[in-house]
DNA sequence: TTACTTTTTCGACTGTCGGTCGAATTTCTG
DNA sequence: CAGAAATTCGACCGACAGTCGAAAAAGTAA
């Protein structure tokens, strides 16, 4: 009939198994080795999640939930539309502690995670990114149709950018030159990207 | 010092290997029911084949092989620069056996294998795309510098827009019309596209 | 306090799976 | 035919995700 002690044991594993999986990757994470830095019986650990997958979903959320607000709040303060793009962007930059040890590196494992963020991290960052569009395109700045899929597009293309080496000078060139063009913005007006990036 | 046998078994190993990591996906097939299918102790298995992930990399070479070769030969061929483009992009289209059960399906599954067809069908298909817009700048068609850069591009959204129900009227329109400015050809030269995805 | 119910914890156990290994068998070679 | 090399075998191993019944702890009502 309670639950509070309950969420708190919950969110504290949830913790461990979040710094585990950025520092070794979900994949090469046991639940024997999350229980041991717990210290906690296995059987508490699956009382609280059903499996390893739904823990790993549940420390996206986590990641997630800061991430997002932040770019939420850039989105709806009165910055100027460039500036909010930058902000959008960089929610989509993976994370210091990530890049650091295991995702970027190994990325040929992990998989499965990394995947599983690029896709959230999207779902996210979509709805916002489109609306900033639009108050671009409302002040000129902008000219297209069918906003919503062509961020997505961008988005799409941005984590590409991101994800693997594929950082050399021409990527970012033909990257800023694209979101240029598919958003109807004059040449060189996103030009700041390329100095965000590197 | 023969291996003439040798090859065989191994052709016929990774034959069921491909099949089933069709029919059932990649991670839920196990070396056991691979074994059981060829009636093979696993020591035979292991003797062929130094880990699981090994058969994955061959099962991938073999598939992409064969499509790999149609592609090339229609580049090679004297058709004009829109059916080769036609000929490269139909090249990226998800396998009819593959869409047909696991692959598309279950796709949250499946990741790993997903993910490295993807990763060597761009590998395969980029200098192809790229030999063929050459000729089309050559021709006046196309106007566009970093040319293997976009023709990268250009195959990433392809793939996923074959990749998952991404298969919207509008995504495909937005996927044209970027594929014409970023490769700089006239309006509507690329409408083509739009009729053979769907 | 006591008697009870519910929540939480425990850890031994299971089944599966990828991979190893030494020995046996077959095939090649001189 | 003898010895070497290639091939096959399957028992075995360690790791791991997940299960289960029972015990302990916490809450409730009298």
């Amino acid at each position: 009939m309670k639950g509070e002690k309950g969420e708190r044991r919950r969110t504290a594993l949830l913790k461990i198994a979040y710094r585990m999986f950025i520092e070794q990757g979900y994949d090469s994470t046991s639940i024997d080795e999350i229980i041991a830095e717990a210290d906690i019986a296995k059987g508490t650990y699956y009382y609280y999640f059903p499996s390893k997958e739904a823990t790993l979903e549940a420390v996206i959320d986590m990641m997630l939930a800061e991430e997002a607000e932040r770019a939420q709040a850039a989105v709806a303060s009165p910055m100027p539309v460039p500036q909010k793009i930058v902000a959008v962007i960089l929610a989509m930059r993976p994370r210091q502690e990530e890049s650091g040890i295991s995702t970027t590196l190994e990325r040929s494992e992990n998989i499965v995670m990394h995947e599983k963020v690029g896709r959230r991290l999207i779902e996210v960052t979509a709805p916002l990114l489109t609306e900033v569009v639009q108050e671009g395109i409302a002040q000129g700045i902008f000219e297209c149709t069918n906003v919503e899929e062509r961020v997505r597009m961008i988005l799409f293309l941005c984590q590409r950018i991101f994800d693997s080496g594929h950082f050399n000078e021409r990527d970012i060139e033909v990257f800023v030159d694209t979101v240029e063009k598919t958003l109807g913005a004059q040449t060189g007006t996103m030009d700041f990207i390329k100095g965000l990036i590197q």
